[in-house]
DNA sequence: GATTGTCAATACGCAAGCGTATGGAAAAGT
DNA sequence: ACTTTTCCATACGCTTGCGTATTGACAATC
């Protein structure tokens, strides 16, 4: 699940060493990379300094070079972690012109495991912490605005937008709780694309159709 | 401060006090329902034996006496929790006949600010423990079953029954994480109002209209 | 009135985890 | 070659929170 990125940082630092990939001292980026791990599937309690630095290969005392305290790294970690979504929704949801497009994308990529999700689902967990709920209620308004826009480019009015967003946002956390408590775990296999697919077909119509709304039940 | 010294006198003088409350000694019921309170507010993680205690006015020295320890605590209190959370829905859901009006109902009461529904919702958040993941399974299951039935009674087969069932418990569980995250608690306003029957209308439906599904968005 | 049962206070041991202090080793700079 | 910088190890102190041991107070019962 980790997703090894190599950037240029990696590469100046490897300029000696060539394939080995032995790397010989660790840079604040590895101790976020490590902790955004522990976060995605244990949640930011579990952050703790010494099991991180077990997991690098070295102990806590090189920690406090890199960080000041345990706070530093997650604030750290969470702005990473935060970049990487952006760019995530940048270049696979915000560069799609049609609205429909761009609703349906959005969906599916709700359903992709990635490591973001995790981080995001456990998020919502531990915000105990005012520096972890800070990051978690900008990134759930971000998002919440695109979808809003989304919803009014095929019409909706801003009211009626600003609802539907709030609706399609809460089946996609619900989802993501759904999945770890009944499975244990956030996977894909093919029924995740029929249930994708089912919500869909539910959550992203023209809003003539939303308008109707309660009266069906109302009636009966 | 002065304040400290004079609650402990007043602690130990109120103890045989008899008009208002007139236990003079707990029991398990008693440290069931301050650490359900904690939960609610704070979740599992909260749940400290001293923390309890000094909400009870007592030392974590009679807790020993009730249970055998931390966990005991936990799992009686979510016992409790449970038992609770059966006879609402028992009594103001499963006793409804019509389907229509049983979905409708089970999104308003999904709505109020139950203690239940927080204590769920921290749940989804401290699942470490498997004692704690465990209950909250076997509960979501039984939700889950509750809402497929009303589908399958409004005409659903099967298996769109489940997906739909799935679809509006994540919008509940979504919901619950939405609400907490963007304003800070669990309230009820006028516009949870609006919103519910926004929701509702989109959810309960007549199977007819479920099954066109992806289509318009496929063609779109 | 003495004994037993019930609930609570105090004191202690113990483990986890954070942060600090200090020294060492290797690389980098001069 | 010498110094500085960088990264890491070890050891320590401190706090929190769990669980145990012991004692005490008060009520109920015999």
């Amino acid at each position: 699940m980790l997703i090894c990125g190599y950037d240029k940082a990696m590469m100046k630092q490897n300029k000696p060493r060539g394939e080995a990939t032995k790397k010989k001292s660790l840079n604040p980026k590895d101790w976020e990379l490590a902790t955004l791990e522990v976060i995605a599937n244990q949640g930011v309690s579990a952050v703790a300094v010494e099991t991180i630095a077990k997991i690098l290969g070295v102990t806590k005392g090189s920690f406090y070079w890199h960080f000041t305290n345990r706070k530093d790294l997650i604030v750290a970690a969470l702005k990473r972690w935060r970049e990487q979504d952006n760019d995530i929704i940048k270049h696979r949801i915000l560069m799609i012109s049609d609205p429909y497009e761009r609703l349906k994308t959005w969906f599916l990529l709700s359903s992709e495991p990635l490591q973001s999700h995790l981080i995001y689902a456990t998020l919502l967990a531990d915000r105990q912490h005012s520096y972890v709920s800070k990051v978690l209620k900008e990134v759930t308004i971000e998002r919440l605005s695109h979808l809003q826009q989304c919803y009014q480019d095929i019409g909706y009015n801003e009211t009626r937008a600003k609802q539907q967003a709030l609706l399609a946002y809460s089946v996609y956390v619900g989802y993501l709780h759904m999945t770890k408590t009944l499975h244990g775990q956030f996977k894909h296999d093919n029924n995740v694309d029929d249930y994708v697919k089912h919500v869909a077909g539910q959550l992203i119509h023209p809003p003539e159709t939303a308008s109707i709304e309660f009266s069906a039940v109302e009636k009966s």
